[in-house]
DNA sequence: GACAAATGACTACATCTGTAATATTTTATC
DNA sequence: GATAAAATATTACAGATGTAGTCATTTGTC
């Protein structure tokens, strides 16, 4: 039964991983947390986390204290259907040539180049 | 003397993606070669057009019968561009965990892995 | 308990997008 | 040259987004 991931919007993104990275938090929390990353007014934040929750993708804690909020959708499910739509829309769906371009593009290290190999090999055995 | 990139919607990708390919077209060419992959009336195609060339993403050539329209910026710039922000935005701007995703997520022939490969192997020796 | 401060809810508003329809101007045809 | 057909321009309109402001309510403080 896997859910509908709603549509995540540029900036709402941000809130999302705040959220994906660190628990539930207050609203204060994440501003706080953001704060230094980006210069949103508080209230503009306030605005995406209320937007996130209309949508689905943020659930509300009714703790005590405060409202808590947390991701209510998978981080990693969120990632693969944003990456799966960017390569459609610009690569045509093709992903060959959009990897041959990102690794061309990407400056990595030794290690890293391994542990892409790595997945390679790994992908060649299947 | 590089010129700011307008940013280009979703759509729009798809008409900047044929007058890429397909070097200057009427805008019946236009709408005849999306057709069959796009469920678009001629008129929302039209109406792609006219903002990519508001934009400045496409230009104008007044053939003597018809208007032509081509692209007025670097196909290699935008996907670039495009890539660069949706990297940041969704990887955190680092490349490595977005490649990791890419390949283990892509259907890839022996063939298309070994060029992979190379790629890597390439950058290694850099 | 009264009042200020913090929090959350509701409202705002311009721009961009997706998706066209209608109106006007050219061009082709008779 | 009048008219039809085709092309281009102007207009539409709702929903998403970026970016907040204001109003109402809850809570902490004295």
């Amino acid at each position: 039964m896997k859910k509908e991931l709603p549509r995540i919007a540029d900036s709402e993104w941000r809130v999302m991983q705040i959220l994906w990275e660190h628990g539930p938090l207050t609203a204060n929390d994440i501003v706080n947390a953001l704060s230094g990353e980006v210069k949103w007014k508080p209230r503009t934040i306030k605005t995406l986390i209320s937007r996130l929750v209309k949508k689905g993708a943020v659930k509300v804690i009714q703790g005590g204290y405060r409202y808590q909020y947390s991701a209510a959708v998978d981080e990693s499910a969120c990632i693969r259907s944003e990456t799966r739509s960017f390569v459609q829309r610009v690569y045509k769906g093709t992903m060959t040539p959009a990897l041959a371009t990102f690794l061309e593009d990407a400056d990595l290290s030794a290690q890293e180049i391994n542990d892409l190999q790595e997945i390679l090999d790994k992908k060649k055995g299947e």
